[in-house]
DNA sequence: TTTTAGATTAAGAAATTGTTAAATCACACC
DNA sequence: GGTGTGATTTAACAATTTCTTAATCTAAAA
């Protein structure tokens, strides 16, 4: 299996439990990520748009059900699965885990093969068909699919011109298109228009992402900076 | 929620349980079906095609772990949810079971609470993904076998062009459709329409669904917003 | 300071979709 | 085979959104 395709976020605030299930996740092949706290938890998940993350319930600071269902209220993270690790018998938790928007449960004490059985049997089912088509950029993400991009989980409508030029830059963050390439790329080849074309453009995604994020080289072109 | 569109099958041996759980779900509205062991279980999904299973694995005759292998064989109950009921703390049939092809598990004893949870967390997770043959979107349901559109549980009539059209939409909501690929997917790839077809047929259907629904991408095509 | 590339703004052009009504088509029914 | 009903398509025009330009302003580089 291709596994190695699938980003885990494991959290926990036992560093013993997040190194056990990292290492036994990590020789499956999947790519794991981990953090201590749910507030942590957040910003990784955020980050790294996982797959499937792994959650204790109890934690300090801020408790795994808080931090789903701030989890849940994020856009992009629409379609992670979510599995939360509980204290044996403590059935109120699985109750509330599941209404926060949980999608499994696992009891401690956890057994690795238990564990990645029922890891693989979610993915199994939920991800047969995984987009493939989004790009992520911080806190940007690009879905090529929906036509929409959504700024810290907040969805941004753009038009075609612009989301075109976007995806381009965002395509290869950091990269400096000179303007000539970003005719070629979101214009044509063939289509000549004026030289302000690329900036009022620029301008209008600036307004609707935020004015951080497309740097100008000035001489050069634009880059998407991460 | 409309529990009552699932059915469900029990099968166990113990006639305590069965009438147990039977009795928790027919309350929360499920259509309850149950079987008292495995080979009578199996012709009952073969009859009733339920959209989820509650097997137990301990049971005379043939355990729930053949009986599942037997019913994965089964095409037509390919999309069945199935959930084992193991003792406690039996981490090895947890694992058979997920190779034989289960989707969850719960451990004896049952609480009542904690299985409903379960059932309407998979119930929810799997229709989402499920393309088959009855698709929901908020408050929108459509049966592909019926050739029928749900609104509020209120029934709606389309015409052939219409129907296949939502339908598609449908089929992945909130995925834009170019107005290239409707036209081959609803029209067909020979068929020459003219620009406004799709246009006056997407205008039909609003008229029929609401305004709400079906989203125009400008310079793209349309979706069914979620 | 001067020069130059880019930022900003508003307005009109262009492109795309919405809407309506009427024409055409398909098919069941007599 | 005709007739009628509803489905489908077309055509014309309206409405809307997007794109481009042009004019002016700002800030960085020379």
């Amino acid at each position: 299996m291709d596994n190695d395709k699938y980003k885990l976020l494991i959290v926990d605030d036992e560093e013993d439990i997040l190194e056990f299930l990292g290492y036994s996740l990590k020789r499956e092949g999947f790519q794991v990520f981990t953090a201590s706290n749910g507030k942590d938890g957040i910003s990784k998940a955020k980050k790294e748009i996982p797959h499937l993350i792994i959650m204790d319930v109890m934690m300090p600071e801020m408790d795994g059900i808080s931090a789903v269902e701030e989890i849940r209220n994020n856009k992009s993270l629409d379609e992670t699965l979510i599995v939360f690790l509980t204290a044996r018998s403590e059935d109120y938790s699985q109750i509330a885990g599941f209404e926060a928007g949980a999608d499994d449960y696992i009891a401690k004490p956890i057994k690795p093969k238990v564990l990645i059985s029922r890891v693989k049997a979610l993915l199994r089912r939920s991800l047969k068909k995984d987009s493939g088509k989004i790009v992520v950029i911080g806190n940007l993400v690009i879905d090529q699919e929906k036509f929409e991009v959504l700024l810290d989980g907040k969805k941004i409508i753009l038009p075609k011109k612009e989301f075109k030029l976007l995806k381009l830059l965002a395509a290869s963050p950091n990269k400096v298109f000179t303007r000539e390439e970003i005719f070629v790329k979101v214009w044509g080849d063939d289509v000549i228009v004026g030289d302000r074309t690329i900036d009022v453009h620029v301008r209008k995604i600036r307004e609707k992402i935020g004015d951080n994020l497309i740097k100008t080289v000035k001489g050069i072109g634009y880059k998407l900076e991460n």
